[in-house]
RNA sequence: GGCGCGGUGGCAGAGUGGUCAUGCAGCGGACUGCAACUCCGCGUACGCCGGUUCGAUUCCGACCCGCGCCUCCA
């Protein structure tokens, strides 16, 4: 039994979903005109981990999450640039798709784009104009009408008059109401547009989301996630404009991460306090970055910083080191173990990822102590419970030396390194421990460890 | 101002009405030529004040503090 925590009713919910066995889930992807940052990268990897477990649990998901390849951003940017903006979209998408590769994000079952999805937009429109719910204003833009849907506000919690009392909605003359948003916005002089029944122009920024999802996944579906600045407007605006055009519930459950900060304060692009995710991983290892994310429930707000990554390297070090050295079981020769089920209990509570990594830890734990007591068939499946966990977080799925003898920045060559142990070695052997452990300082000093065991030492990278 | 979330040991981070989170760091011991790795052991953590209760970090109320959204942002 999964529960899963649901920002329409604020609570934690079953799970059940609409088809048995079958999940249906639309995430909000990136608006491509600039790099991945961290953020990007939380709602990434959370929704992986959200579909591998799943998939882990044998449901068939469908996991669509769109590419919004045409905004006001992006036309900018590609301006400045002086290029067309779908060189840069192209560019963007390349880049996005090659950092959660490094991330160990599996890709969607779907990745629609707007610009793909004109004809579906311009119908919905259409829907919704033929029913009141929205209007051509003089300007030759199509607004929704925010005051025609009654729920309005039901997902963020707002209702319409706080938001009208504020003064930071933009005050368009050619709306009915300083709420309603844009569906379709008229093409200026010379700018990028598709022809429509209202004019040549371009979609509004929520109206792709609403006529991807459904078109997608049908009028309701399971689950709609997205990072937590999308909550208001866009998750709001897109249930209205869904419910309004297809008469039925949109989604049932609403799933949003925590924000990531820096210095007390979110990472954002208007802050300007952001760390791409290619900027980040030319210090620390894609899968620290990761086991980073993965460390904390993903609906709290974490915070960056060099410590937390590195504590995060140090702890995932531990796991892997447990793994070294050893050929896991073959998976399948393991039944279901106490660790097994602790792990999903942790999982089925909202995705409770930090509990299921002190799993992987008992785990380490128990092949450390089967190693030292000569149970080496116990360690072995051990190991393969521990690989197969940590696969469903996408983790420890690397072999061990490869993870701790990854080229970053070295300057010794593995062979380098190996013809200093092999001469400590036997410095060691004619007991010239000065010599040996000159050689072991020199090595520590280009940033090598060196791990003694019976079987011989091993190396890593610090 | 409106709405929402949170304050856990040196740090990170789960969780629970009454014996255990977990990790990092630290300390003591074992292993080691010495280290590293590993193992064994250690540390009176739950913002503040009331209330409910036999018993609250966990439930309720007030208060203090922090954060997020209300504008493009994952």
């Amino acid at each position: 039994m999964i529960r899963i925590y649901n920002t329409l009713t604020q609570q934690k919910e079953t799970f059940k979903p609409i088809e048995p066995g079958k999940v249906r889930m639309y995430v909000c992807g990136m608006t491509v005109y600039d790099y991945c940052h961290l953020g990007h990268a939380r709602v990434l990897v959370a929704f992986d981990v959200v579909t591998r477990y799943l998939r882990s649990r044998g449901y068939e998901v469908t996991y669509v999450r769109n590419i919004t390849d045409i905004d006001d951003k992006i036309l900018r940017r590609a301006e400045e640039n002086g290029e067309p903006f779908t060189q840069l979209t192209e560019r963007m998408i390349d880049a996005m798709h090659e950092d959660e590769a490094r991330l160990g994000v599996l890709p969607p079952t779907a990745e629609p784009r707007a610009t793909e999805y004109i004809d579906e937009i311009i119908a919905m429109i259409r829907t919704l104009i033929e029913a009141d719910h929205a209007y051509v204003a003089d300007n030759g833009d199509v607004y929704f009408s925010v005051a025609s849907f009654k729920d309005y506000g039901k997902l963020s919690k707002k209702n319409l008059e706080d938001l009208l009392a504020g003064a930071r909605v933009d005050v368009e003359e050619a709306k009915r109401s300083p709420a309603d948003f844009a569906l379709w916005k008229a093409a200026g002089e010379g700018e990028v547009s598709w022809p429509s029944p209202w004019g040549d122009g371009r979609p509004g920024w929520h109206i792709e989301c609403s006529a991807m999802s459904t078109r997608c996944l049908g009028d309701t579906f399971d689950i709609h996630g997205g990072g937590p600045d999308l909550l208001f407007p866009h998750h709001e605006n897109e249930l209205a404009q869904s419910e309004c055009a297809t008469g039925h519930k949109f989604v049932n459950t609403w799933m949003h991460a925590g924000a990531i900060r820096v210095d007390k304060e979110k990472m954002s692009k208007s802050l300007g306090n952001f760390f791409t995710i290619r900027e980040i991983l030319e210090t620390y290892p894609a899968e620290v970055v990761r086991f980073f994310l993965v460390s904390s429930h993903y609906r709290s707000q974490v915070d960056y910083s060099e410590e937390n990554l590195a504590e995060a390297g140090r702890s995932l070090a531990r796991l892997y080191h447990a793994l070294r050295g050893i050929v896991p079981a073959s998976s399948e020769t393991v039944p279901e173990t106490g660790h097994d089920r602790h792990f999903i209990e942790f999982m089925n509570d909202d995705f409770n990822c930090a509990g299921a990594i002190s799993v992987l830890h008992a785990l380490a734990h128990d092949i450390n102590q089967q190693r030292r007591e000569g149970q080496n068939e116990e360690a072995r499946k051990s190991a393969a419970v521990m690989v197969r966990l940590g696969s469903v977080l996408g983790l420890l799925q690397q072999d061990p030396d490869a993870y701790f003898q990854a080229d970053s920045a070295g300057v010794l060559s593995a062979e380098d390194i190996e013809a200093k142990i092999q001469a400590r070695a036997e410095a060691r052997k004619a007991r010239d421990f000065a010599g040996a452990d000159r050689i072991r300082d020199e090595l520590a000093e280009q940033g090598v460890i060196l791990d003694d065991s019976r079987e011989g030492t091993s190396w890593r990278r610090s």
